[in-house]
DNA sequence: CTGTGTGCAAACTCTTTGCATAAGT
DNA sequence: ACTTATGCAAAGAGTTTGCACACAG
């Protein structure tokens, strides 16, 4: 045998390949622990953080990078809700969100219960891409 | 009359007043550019080239502070709809956004129209302070 | 006068970029 | 080998802050 580190066919591995996106150590890491526990929101220093949890290490740059990476493959989705900071679904599907402010916690609501009516007409030469529907939560008692 | 300069009572004043805003110069000036022409989404950029194009100064700083007093006060909403830069709204009312993409523009979406069904109930301890929907628009041609 | 607001520059956070090095195929 | 990805540090955008000076009441 000549090859000094082929990479296993691990369904990640597989799922990256598909993507187009070749499997390097950084890129399989980062999309276990994306997707390797159910659906998940999380930002670049969250991510980051996680990666230093499990004793690797990839430097924030190419977190940034990865999650780009991952979102134009279409395997993320990148949120716009909290104005600072951005977060990225591991949920790809149609769905919208809870969002608590003073924790900056994301709760998915799932797409099938959520229904928007009466929108009007789109701008002559414009279509639709995507509606968000974000519910924003704050403690019972706090004003 | 031993007064130097009273500032003059107009309406514009008198806002600032019963919001709680002693009418500076510049406050005064800000709220004339905002809420002299209508409903409007503002960055805290444009506000400040709109006060240089009026041939009148006012520090980035002091946009800033001033958008952040005029919203604590409920004069404006501000936006988080971009993710990277703050918008500010004119309009306080229960409404919705319409969003080019390409060229960070907003367009109101009156709040009598839209409905929203089929929301889940909000976690524990927890109620809804508001419903965010964002209909994000691109060129009819663009994937 | 007295306290509040402003301006400036510096600091800060989040994110992106350029370029030399490392790794995948 | 050849190409693409990574790491680092530096740059960049947008925004906030600290403090001396200015101004409204």
């Amino acid at each position: 045998m000549e090859n000094e580190a082929e990479l296993t066919a691990t369904p990640t591995v597989e799922r990256l390949r598909s993507a187009g996106l070749r499997p390097t150590r950084q890129r399989v890491l980062l999309a276990e622990l994306l997707f390797g526990k159910g659906d998940r929101h999380v930002s670049a220093e969250m991510l980051h953080g996680e990666v230093l949890d499990v004793g690797e290490q990839v430097s924030l740059a190419t977190v940034y990078n990865t999650l780009h990476q991952f979102t134009d493959a279409g395997l993320l989705r990148e949120l716009a809700i909290d104005g600072s900071k951005a977060y990225f679904d591991t949920n790809v599907s149609n769905h919208n969100h809870f969002f608590i402010e003073d924790r900056g916690e994301l709760i998915d609501i799932h797409g099938e219960n959520i229904r928007v009516d009466g929108l009007p007409q789109p701008p002559e030469g414009m279509r639709i891409s995507h509606i968000d529907v974000v519910v924003r939560l704050v403690p019972d008692n706090k004003k």
